[in-house]
DNA sequence: TCCTATAATGAGAATCGTTATCATAAGAAC
DNA sequence: GTTCTTATGATAACGATTCTCATTATAGGA
């Protein structure tokens, strides 16, 4: 039994949620990824043993746990805007309250930090990076 | 006509593409909107006066075109990941050949750049900031 | 201006990701 | 082992998105 299985053991007891088959295999298979994924990825690495309506509903109970996220808050929809060229090269506010996203722009001094940070990073991974977005999630100025 | 319109116009003709009416209200939508938008949110927006087939038809359009994009490659799914209290903290990087997502680790030092720049930034616009990420878009390793 | 070829539209069916239902199985407490 | 509670699996239902196809609009060319 690894450590991350002990932590989510734990997280789970503490809130009388059991921690079975199903939920351990979610669990294993997001350790194992290296980047987010979707539920039929999961349900293709985890196999049949699995089918796919546990698979949604041992993941809706880790997310309530809140021992997953979704990336960004894109339940399942589509969101999208004009590109970079035409609406010009900002970050978002992402609200975990309401669900809204917002653009923001910010200062070129600023925004010379980030592409230095971005330039690097890519560099490094070796990844041609073609743009960028700072993702700022907490409570926007209406919730908090 | 706006200069935005023009742009757009000029980019269609350039790919024999109309800019017609259902075109021009989802961009028009798009650049009121301050932020991604889902097409039933652009729906409520325009009115029904364009209809939702035509309407996610003109996003498409619009999309190859290189005047929309979809924010991040979230195309109509969730990708879920461990939180981030179990995962650590990290950023990512997205394909846009493969559709990919994968975590990437940064450097203290780096890190701490981006925390400053992030507090800053959400300072500047009342928002509580929970947690961030960099999401780098480009090609990665095996795509490039 | 009128024709014709082509592209776009609107209504609705079809598809796909996700969630809800419900009867059954598994787990915890005693 | 009995009992109460929670989780599962098959399947139906749902909502977002895409497809189909008959109709309409548009751009050129006669
Ligand atoms: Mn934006
Ligand atoms: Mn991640
Ligand atoms: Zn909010
Ligand atoms: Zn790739």
């Amino acid at each position: 039994m690894t450590t991350l299985d002990r932590q989510v053991e734990h997280r789970l007891k503490d809130r009388d949620v059991r921690y079975t088959r199903a939920r351990r295999a979610v669990v294993e298979a997001l350790a194992q990824a290296g980047g987010p994924r979707s539920a039929a990825e999961l349900h293709a690495d985890i196999g049949p043993s699995v089918p796919l309506s546990s698979l949604y509903r041992s993941i809706a109970t880790l997310e309530e746990a809140g021992v997953l996220t979704p990336h960004h808050g894109a339940r399942s929809l589509t969101r999208y805007e004009l590109a970079e060229w035409l609406a010009g090269h900002h970050h978002h506010l992402l609200c975990t309250s309401c669900g809204s996203v917002e653009d923001i722009d910010i200062p070129a001094d600023r925004e010379a930090v980030v592409r230095r940070l971005v330039d690097a990073i890519a560099a490094d991974a070796q990844f041609a990076a073609a743009s960028h977005a700072l993702e700022i999630e907490g409570l926007c100025a209406r919730c908090r």
